[in-house]
DNA sequence: ATCTAAACGAGACGGTACGTCAGGTCTTGGT
DNA sequence: ACCAAGACCTGACGTACCGTCTCGTTTAGAT
């Protein structure tokens, strides 16, 4: 099993490679697919169909639909938000979640994408621990890292509950998200800003 | 692995009139394959081998599955919570959110279902719009009630935007029982209740 | 299949029965398909396509493709060979081998189903002592009992090793339908039946 | 379970010219295979694994399995079968016979591939009337020139028909291999070649 | 007491999608 | 020029589940 790569020297590759068009093909046609049907239209034919591909090339290099659906998100999610580097904590953290939001909502938008990764983790626990949380997981650690900022400023209590913010932020978006009761938009960004920074400790002990 | 039939003792046929055996019977069959398996295995054969139904009567009762998962969580979600009537904003809001948490985990908590019904609206912009949003309205107004008698008493700024706060309270529980990163438990609830009623205004709002 | 339970009474069926109209258009589907197409473009969707069924019953009444072919045979076969009670030897003979071939050639005929189960017999060793032996021992016996009369009567030597009979008999007709480098026709079975029934001993024995 | 790269040792690239060691690695590779599995499971992927040669390399050479089948087979037959010169017909006729079934039965034996080639023929007419047409007529020739000496030497009367002859030995041999209904063996060469040569007339000619 | 109509189990049926496999073709880089 | 490796599309495979459809049985409730 042990497969030495010290130095003897590394074999070259042989054989045709990896079609990129291909790939990118494959995660547009995702992509179209998230925007224009429900989920679970999403099928793997549709999406070898409309990609030009072929199902087996589909199941060569994504384990499994869930895992291609991810695939455009990352890299997504990772270009569009900005994470400020100056300013005050409340601007930094705006401009964060703003952007966040902007990225999911709209024609172009992540969230069909958000959605069905959603869907995917509810039906197979491994998707869940696997793929979504290490997804989740990215993007939290970007938030928390405003905050830690904020904390070492003193624009932040350094014993807040960090988790408990960043759940706060991220449980709105997508709860607002999933449920689709009310519409996303970047304007919540503000409320949810002042509310995540607000003083936890009752208003009456404000008064003398 | 052999599928048992359940719990279920031989219900005779009665003709005419439906039968509340087989119904009971159904819904426990759901709720005991939902705390078993994953979500992508609660077929409807499943459910009907588990319940000794046939498939023929589930569709006869339900529409879909996302309904019959709905309709063992409904009568669950209104028993379990209860809204306190009296007392401090702060306590009676815990009290709602323990509850409300309460119900959700544990081995016998609704968690498995809700899950299953998010998956579900997720597949389905139909039982999004539908089952999930009747399901949730209900949820965030019984939330909204404890709230709005809290601004009636003074406790909470008349200018408060409660949809934000029942998204964020209910956003929170949402997305640590979809993401699973962290574990949901009651003792969330007294921080949350907390960071909900906190002052908005900046800390600096509090000098004089 | 029939899981009797002791005393108590056999269970009547219950379900939907068997289409036997779908049988039939299965079969009729294979039939017309070995006819008009090479045996490797006989697929199951092919069939299913044909036949307007799914291939879920193909599966569920056929457990392979072989099986189509021999039981759309079985029936042919016994109905279109006459086994002749009466007569010399020679000529039932004749008529035995002549009907034996009328039944294999023409446009109605069986040869393309025989060529199928030919193929799938070398394909796979266990349809080959399954299927195809099942079918070929059924042929072989039908000959052997019009010899076994000729031997009765006197008309044959007791001797004679009937399986080389047999197998010469059998062997020629599949082998000018297997390869197909000569005409396979009726008008063989007097040579053939002749060639049977001649004395094995070399023409010297007749000699005093 | 693990498939071994064969006997063959490392092949060097020679470049320009074909590879006769590829060549002969590839047709050993289908005689092991044909040997060891059934006809289905001699895929291209499987011999160009065993023979450490790519499939490109395979249809560069031969433009079907079938081809690559009755390659290894065709040198094999001829060189097996001795056609013998002198000696009594019957005697030339049993040499003959039994050296063709000696070359098909045994573990080194060409029936497997005799068995695949068949299933090709029948999956495909063009395969029957090109590759088995063609091996088969040159083994019939074979037999007919013995049969075509003893009619000269006045051993077999003039007016016999000798296709008749020919496809009732060869008939014989293909149907005991295909179907396997009975051993073949060399020992059946006596009855067979006495049976080719009996006097077609019935034996009741013979009395006086 | 009989009749009727609905509920019910069992299970056949046409579909759709799955995940896999083999066949042929093409590309890449090495000999 | 030849070769091994391997990506790629095509299309068939066998399976699972879906939603619908007979069947024959059972029984509440109307006659």
């Amino acid at each position: 099993m042990a497969e030495t790569r010290g130095t003897h020297t590394r074999r070259a590759h042989t054989g045709r490679r990896r079609n990129e068009a291909t790939r990118q093909a494959v995660l547009q046609a995702v992509r179209d697919l998230l925007h224009s049907v429900s989920y679970r239209e999403v099928t793997l034919d549709a999406i070898a169909r409309r990609a030009g591909a072929s199902r087996q090339t589909l199941y060569r290099w994504w384990p499994s639909r869930a895992a291609m659906v991810l695939d455009g998100l990352t890299a997504d999610a990772a270009e569009r938000v900005t994470i400020p580097e100056s300013g005050p904590l409340r601007d930094r953290l705006i401009q964060f979640l703003a952007s966040t939001i902007a990225g999911i909502v709209g024609p172009q938008g992540t969230g069909p994408a958000l959605r069905g990764l959603m869907a995917e983790a509810q039906l197979d626990p491994e998707i869940r621990t696997g793929l979504l949380q290490s997804f989740v997981s990215a993007r939290r650690q970007a938030l928390r890292e405003v905050l830690i900022t904020g904390q070492r400023s003193g624009e932040l209590r350094a014993e807040t509950d960090l988790d408990l913010l960043v759940d706060l932020a991220f449980g709105l978006i997508w709860y607002r998200l999933l449920v689709d009761h009310l519409p996303l938009h970047s304007d919540v960004a503000g409320g949810l800003a002042d509310k995540l920074l607000s003083d936890s400790h009752h208003p009456a002990g404000c008064r003398p």
